[in-house]
DNA sequence: AGCATACCTTACGTTTACGTAAGCGTCATC
DNA sequence: GATGACGCTTACGTAAACGTAAGGTATGCT
């Protein structure tokens, strides 16, 4: 009984369109069986869209996003390979700590910026909330 | 002796190119003054440069920078534009929130990954560095 | 039977964010 | 006085990520 879902159920649950979603496949980032011309998604495949839209929040290209989620795809079983996934890994660690950095930049600039418009508030008479 | 900058040296410190730059003040969001045909950039051009390179990094687009910067520019005088901008500086801080946990979520299952990688890699007889 | 709904393919269009090429000015220097 | 180095404008090109329109299929009401 393991469930699966039509596209225009994904699309209504993650807030995206058929389109996007076929273009995901185009990619080669999702690959979804058919029932006839229906597609067919797994739980696999939500997992993975799911992936797809964080990483694009993120700002990530749909080609880096792919590069990512097939890290999770395959845990090779050769020591080499597993090496190269390390340094993978770490490469988009680094990117995404670097991310962070910037975020928390901004988020603090924000906070300043907020302190300042109540102040100026504040100043014009108005209570404080 | 406030000091100025070169678009090249701009380009430079930040990584970028001058067609970058150039396009950034097509969009307005940089406004160099000029010193006969050639550009000279100010200290504050250059916090915007840095602004707008730091928000590309977090995957929004110019048009999304050109109004975060912006809310920057000029804290207005009056109580109702105050209050609309803190609307706005609140709207763009749940974003960043979001981002920040897409961000933490996808650096938890590196982190995972990354174990998973090295316990595979100790089972195969090599040693634990 | 007729119609709506949900999905399909093919294919051209659109926006964003620059890249890149062509041709021209201006110093400095060899 | 020719040659770079650096910068300028104008303008067409391009890759990514879908949007959108056209026309067809399958299923389920009513």
């Amino acid at each position: 009984m393991t469930r699966t879902w039509s596209i225009g159920e994904l699309a209504d649950e993650f807030d995206t369109t058929l389109r996007t979603i076929r273009h995901y496949e185009e990619l080669g980032l999702l690959a979804p069986t058919r029932n006839g011309q229906q597609r067919v998604y797994t739980e696999r495949d939500r997992v993975r869209l799911r992936l797809i839209l964080r990483g694009k929040r993120l700002g990530f290209t749909l080609d880096e996003v792919a590069h990512i989620i097939n890290l999770y795809d395959d845990p090779p079983g050769e020591s080499g390979q597993l090496e190269f996934l390390l340094g993978e890994i770490d490469r988009r660690r680094s990117d995404l700590l670097q991310r962070r950095a910037d975020l928390d930049a901004v988020l603090d600039e924000l906070d300043d910026l907020d302190r300042r418009c109540r102040a100026d508030l504040a100043a014009l008479g108005g209570r404080t909330s």
